[in-house]
DNA sequence: GCCGTTTTCGGCCCGACTGTTTTCAGTCG
């Protein structure tokens, strides 16, 4: 069994732990060491076989065991039988607004519920506001959660949840009682997907701001309406929190509520571990025994300054996901980050020649416009027929036409020529080595059979990463976020191919995509892989795509030395000359 | 179930909001 899986089993005997009462603690070292084996960019084989699994921290001997069996075996009768002893409809349940492992328990123990469809009748005919513990309201919250069960459940891109939050953040800021105002959360971390929106308000009159907030015209539903938080559901599922704090409390909060959760518990920790108790209101000494305790008299109003009050450099919240960040910024050994303004042109985009919707002179304004000294057109090759991909003459006429495009000096772009080309299900490439060669470089997408076997789509993508005409592969994994799963594939052997032959990976930056993941990026660019951050546009506007692209860059680690894209002109030409 | 230059036992981050209660449990982040 391979990783993922034994991840999602140890995920699923958390939960199910969770809906059988068990202890907390037990649940959370469930999920903690599921959440540490899926950050481990080791090959769990490897691992396993020279007995190194128990030197990992979070997981101990039960779970090395556990690991183990079902990498070996594919099956654990701890887990088997646990799952047998839950009835299937109560993991559901915990989707549900409201309901946790307690509350789910006793609906079954009380009242032998045992699916959504048998909760909402027993909502329906009186049976669970009769209950102790629960009462009518909580009732009518069970219902119309299942009924929007959908709509709750769902995440969203990163790129739209930016689009809703930068007015509510701009309104918020333009009230005369708000000092300050951010937007924190996921949001904030860049993560590629986001659950709902924070937003951290610093004002001495909270009711006006909370009265705005739940009244904007897009709330479809109040739910929560406090003296220091307000929750609010919009029509299209997003849901935004908002907190409000006295000025001399924002840092803590903003902190607090930018996560993420493994972040804040080991910066807790360290506090702790220093004699400070750390909350989102504030730092406290950690009192003698009885004694209350007292406030820390020095005032910080920034993240800044409480990083370094706890002897940190301040660490930037893309970072912020408990994957060793502190430990790197009490070294003074954090990254500096690559920025927007770093780039200096992109690669992978389309024109009108297969699938794009705008020409040559049309995307090099827009690249223009972003103040970018280049850009590289890569459009689809011949097997991406639904994409009017481009043949061998097709892909040299267009070559044509970029080269008279460039010597006309009508615009200060350099214009890059490309292909995305077909990475055929043999691991052979679409077009003919001559016509590939005659181009400035080629990015290789697999575009097709995407139910291969791991040992197949690895071997066909390692075997196009061998060809000496490649200069990137495209979208490594073919993901789309919240829509279709990566194919099946060997990143780390990858990873592996792709830096003996100093060919580039992209960060695929479409918001849909985002793929390679910024999980794998520190590892592997550390040990020499570069990387080309690609928006992948098939339009004027998609350029501006290249913004998530860096987000994902920066959630992994990257500096500008590590991205393509940081180069002028001539270093980037130099890149594509030296495999030719 | 995990972890340890105070530890191999006794802790495990912390607080607001809600709905149910007459002082609190459960949920959530």
């Amino acid at each position: 069994m391979n990783k993922a899986d034994i991840v999602d089993i140890l995920e699923d005997i958390a939960v199910l732990l969770e809906l059988k009462g068990d202890n907390p603690f037990k649940i959370r070292a469930y999920s903690s060491g599921a959440r540490v084996l899926e950050m481990m960019e080791e090959d769990l084989g490897d691992v396993i076989a020279e007995e190194r699994l128990d030197a990992i921290k979070g997981i101990g001997s039960a779970l090395v065991d556990k690991i183990k069996t079902l990498y070996a075996t594919g099956e654990l009768e701890y887990y088997t039988k646990l799952r047998e002893s839950v009835a299937p409809g109560l993991i559901e349940m915990l989707e549900i607004p409201g309901l946790g492992g307690k509350k789910v328990k006793k609906l079954h123990d009380a009242i032998g519920v045992e699916s959504i469809d048998a909760l909402q009748a027993a909502c329906e005919s009186g049976e669970v506001e009769a209950l102790k513990g629960f009462g009518k309201k909580s009732a009518e919250k069970i219902l119309s959660g299942i009924a929007n069960r959908a709509a709750y459940a769902k995440r969203h891109h990163w790129w739209n949840a930016r689009e809703v939050a930068e007015p509510i953040l701009e309104g918020l800021r333009s009230l005369s009682q708000v000092e300050r105002a951010e937007a924190a959360g996921s949001l904030r971390r860049l993560r590629e997907t986001v659950g709902d929106l924070d937003f951290i308000v610093a004002t001495a009159e909270p009711k006006p701001v909370m009265d705005w907030f739940v009244e904007q015209d897009a709330v479809q539903e109040v739910t929560a309406h406090g003296a220091t938080k307000s929750s609010v559901r919009f029509e299209s599922g997003l849901q935004a929190d908002l907190r409000v704090v006295p000025a001399e409390q924002f840092a803590f909060a903003l902190h607090h509520f930018t996560g993420s959760k493994e972040h804040n518990v080991a910066l807790r920790q360290r506090a702790l571990a220093r004699g400070y108790s750390l909350s989102e209101w504030g730092l406290s000494q950690k009192g003698e025994e009885g004694d209350p305790p007292t406030e820390i008299p020095d005032s910080i109003t920034t993240e800044k300054e409480l990083f370094q009050f706890l002897g940190l450099a301040e660490i930037p919240p893309e970072l912020r996901e408990g994957l060793g960040e502190i430990d790197s910024a009490e070294a003074q050994q954090l990254p500096n980050l690559v920025r927007p303004a770093d780039i200096r042109g992109v690669f992978h985009n389309h024109t009108t020649a297969s699938d794009g919707r705008a020409t040559i002179e049309e995307m090099a304004a827009a690249a223009e416009a972003l103040g970018w000294d280049y850009l590289g057109l890569a459009d689809h090759s011949k097997a991406s027929f639904q994409a009017k991909g481009l043949d061998d003459t097709r892909v040299l006429k267009q070559l044509e036409s970029i080269r008279a495009f460039n010597e006309s000096g009508e615009s200060p772009v350099h214009i890059f020529s490309g292909i995305e080309c077909d990475i055929l299900p043999d691991g052979s490439l679409d077009l003919e080595d001559a016509t590939l060669n005659a181009l400035d470089y080629a990015v290789m997408s697999v575009h097709s059979s995407f139910s291969q076997s791991e040992e197949e789509m690895t071997a066909r993508v390692i075997r196009a990463i061998e060809h000496p005409a490649t200069t990137m592969l495209g979208h490594p994994t073919g993901r789309i976020l919240l829509r279709r799963e990566p194919y099946k594939i060997d990143l780390q052997k990858v990873i592996d191919a792709a830096i003996a032959n100093r060919v580039i990976i992209e960060i695929n930056a479409n918001p849909h995509r985002l793929d390679m993941d910024w999980r794998l990026w520190r590892r592997a660019a550390g040990r020499g892989l570069m990387c080309a951050i690609n928006p992948d546009a098939h339009s004027m506007e998609g350029l501006s795509y290249f913004d998530a692209g860096v987000n994902i860059a920066r959630k992994g680690w990257l500096e500008k030395e590590q991205v393509l894209n940081s180069r002028d002109c001539i270093g980037v030409q130099h890149w594509f000359n030296q495999r030719k």
